[in-house]
DNA sequence: GTGAAAGCGCTAACAA
DNA sequence: TTGTTAGCGCTTTCAC
């Protein structure tokens, strides 16, 4: 353990030299006005001579004053805080969200507490207890599931709540997410409109709601241009690249009923795919052609040829649960279920005309 | 965009039923004691006789009391907050930071705010602010950066802050950081032990104190071993796989004076290597043992072989970080850099045997 | 136009 | 053993 610490050795208690933060009252004493002029004065409220107003205002600045928001939130009822409960361990797919979500809110000046359960209910229980305590004004809710996750058991009161990326089983919630079904019929239109007429799908485990979903647009997609869904074309794995290129080991066993496009359940899928056919000389956009899922620039930079994919747009997600819950703090009520638009991001792996970003939407 | 959205119309204000939380008054008044009483027997605090102590709580329990932190936090003059200001926007890196840090706080009822400055100076600052105004009682900062980063001009006063995986340029700041240049020995030595006489370095840009300090981890473990560093074994690019693949061009140009050992900056860059062996059938661990730097499982695991790889323990540093920073609210002084050990998680690539998670220590 | 004071919910020192 | 009360720092109503 090659420590460069200096400091003092641990345990020794310096006192820090603790000049506190100056107060409203300190303020007034040294503006030479009452503690109520000093609040009319910074607030911008009720009646004061413009001389006065600034004059105080000069002189907090000078002094560094900068309210206290607890005593703030204390008399208001209001603590201008969210609390965020992840179970997804804040991994890949939490990221932008969260991202996206403190972004809308810092705007409103509300500030994020995070704190992650990884599925422990018994610390979502502790965690949820504490941000009660602490007077949040919102409870935002996000995590990777399979399926929905049961309501908590813990009182919350009328608290505003919302699950972002993931669901509740709570008839009275609200929950965003991404269009999965859109966004895999959006995957399979694509590749149709570029001539593919046997397309596969290459995707994770059924018990992920986004699996199922994803089947039913490539489904969808296939009927729409009335093709035949060959059930052998559509095979059900795991979310890695190892699974990717077995896959093509399956689908490439007959040459002759081999897919000539196929809509991967994520990227990692896709990357193995593109892998398999590479090692078997298969050319990629030419005999098949490869879309998919996330739109994970490590994937999609790396694999050869660049993997077209889907985007959930998670960011923008996130920053619509922002938006949100600022509304439902401010007491409007939303519940069901509301899907935002996936984007087709197109690069060499399909043969389409790279559009990077744009991308249509579901 | 296929909302499946019911509830009322956007702007609909409903009153939520608003039943408030109890106070501590509303406990008193229901079990017949006076406020302090109650304060009393919630706290363990005074004497009191057990029968009432009791009866209290469980009134209090019953009504579903939380005592209101705010006030708590205003009284004592301690918010048990601290505030995470990230400028990797959450990236891959700060998540096992933050997801460390968060549980050792919360194990002593701390709650974490978090923000994202995306390295904008002026949003920095107005976290800060805001954070200020919240009175957290500490301050912890990550990021990913190349270099150190400009001491903050915002007055924060004597806030305990803390640098994790980030470093300040203010001599007096605290900063935890992974040891990159321990890590990189391990892997050189690591090779040198299985054999290798040759052994080349690919990393990334030059600027990043990361890849400084890793080479010279690298270069001490040659001396040591009492191998000539040849420079033209050394190279510096970008941290793309891509750039992993090019590399191995470079290196094999000339097959007499190739290399039989990789040291990798990172798991990407180890990745890229090992695809563009593959491509030229070089076998590995056979001609070539690799070991790549990160320990990333999207990487390590579906790289052909699998990658070895140095891990960085981020987790274990975000912890220390937690303790670290709880430790200054509690008054102590830490100054100066502290690096914890990296491990070397030994996978199919380098040829020994595969340890996965225990790893020697640097 | 400005000051005084009540009160937000809690703790802790002091009285009873 | 229990009750009373003065703050913590701020906002807001009501006097002046």
């Amino acid at each position: 353990m090659s420590k460069t610490e200096q400091g003092r050795p641990p345990g020794t208690t310096t006192e820090r030299t603790g000049h506190k933060a100056p107060t409203i009252r300190d303020v007034a004493r040294e503006a030479g006005v009452s503690i109520g002029t000093v609040s009319k004065a910074l607030n911008g409220a009720g009646a004061l001579k413009a001389e006065t107003r600034e004059r105080v205002i000069g002189i907090a600045r000078k002094m560094g004053f900068r309210p206290n928001d607890l005593a703030q939130s204390l008399h208001r009822g209001q603590s201008f805080t969210v609390g965020l409960i992840s179970n997804d361990s804040f991994g890949r797919f939490t990221m932008p969200i969260m991202e996206g979500l403190e972004r809308e809110l810092a705007a409103e000046r509300i500030a994020v507490f995070m704190s992650n359960a990884t599925d422990d209910p018994e610390r979502e229980r502790q965690h949820i207890d504490q941000l009660m305590g602490k007077r949040v004004d919102g409870l935002v809710f996000t995590a990777r599931r399979a399926d929905r996750r049961p309501s908590l058991t813990t009182n919350v009161g009328d608290l505003p709540r919302l699950y972002v990326f993931s669901q509740s089983d709570d008839p009275d919630s609200f929950c965003l997410l991404p269009d999965d079904e859109g966004g895999a019929r959006l995957a399979t239109e694509h590749l149709i409109g570029l001539g593919c007429r046997r397309v596969a799908h290459v995707t994770g485990p059924e018990h992920f709601e986004a699996v199922r979903l994803r089947l039913k647009g490539y489904h969808d997609a296939l009927d729409a241009a009335g093709l035949d869904p060959d059930p052998s074309r559509i095979i059900k794995g795991v979310w890695s690249e190892q699974w990717g290129r077995e896959a093509i080991g399956i689908l490439f066993a007959d040459p002759t009923t081999a897919p000539d496009g196929i809509v991967c359940g994520n990227d990692q899928i896709g990357r193995g795919v593109l892998e398999a056919l590479r090692d078997l000389k298969i050319p990629v956009p030419g005999s098949v052609r490869v879309v998919g899922f996330d739109n994970w620039d490590v994937m999609t930079e790396a694999a050869r040829p660049r993997l077209t994919s889907i985007d959930m747009n998670l960011y923008d997600l996130g920053r619509e649960a922002g938006r949100r819950i600022i509304r439902m703090i401010g007491g409007e009520t939303f519940k069901g279920v509301l899907r935002l638009p996936c984007t087709l991001v197109v690069r060499e792996s399909c043969g389409g005309t790279p559009n990077e970003h744009k991308g249509q939407e579901t």
